[in-house]
DNA sequence: GCCAACGTTGGC
DNA sequence: GCCAACGTTGGC
């Protein structure tokens, strides 16, 4: 079992849509090393913290669970679709995402601004590599940040 | 393979 | 809207 933080723009895609919709392919993942760990190392009942970025108040705002395995991203090949790549091939697909299925909402969000200051969580890749969209956290940086949703 | 230019992310 | 950090591209 692995542990994973996502990040989304609310205003984009947000946890409501996802405690609405149920499950949602992870699409517009354009780096690879995000793209890696969705191709290569997700598994299916793999815990996800849900990170709202480019928002009033970003932070963590739930939880989910990778519910199937990394797919194709449809969005390379849609000429039309903001994501889209003339460099990916069908036979040769350049994106991946898995599938995401919402968890839970957090009752109390747990702000960027906390994260910071959290002695336990200076490690964590969102401090190391602020600029990745998907990254590992370990089970401790995982249970930690939902210790400070309570 | 180096590195400058450029684009994107994302907090503030 | 600004800007720092960082990833990607492409010339050489």
């Amino acid at each position: 079992m692995n542990y994973w933080l996502m990040k989304t723009e609310p205003g984009e895609f947000s946890i409501d849509d996802l405690k609405r919709i149920k499950e949602e392919p992870w699409t517009g993942v354009r780096n690879y090393q995000a793209r890696n760990y969705m191709r290569d190392t997700m598994a299916v009942g793999d815990a996800v913290l849900i990170y709202h970025s480019s928002c009033e108040v970003p932070g963590v705002y739930g939880m989910a669970k990778v519910s199937h395995l990394a797919e194709p991203d449809a969005a390379q090949f849609d000429p039309k679709s903001k994501y889209y790549d003339a460099k990916a091939r069908r036979e040769a697909p350049r994106w991946w995402g898995v599938r995401v299925r919402f968890v839970k909402k957090l009752a109390v969000p747990v702000p960027l601004s906390v994260l910071k200051k959290d002695k336990k969580l200076q490690k964590m890749f969102l401090f190391t590599n602020g600029r990745l969209s998907v990254g590992a956290v370990t089970k401790a940086e995982y249970e930690r940040i939902l210790a400070l949703a309570r």
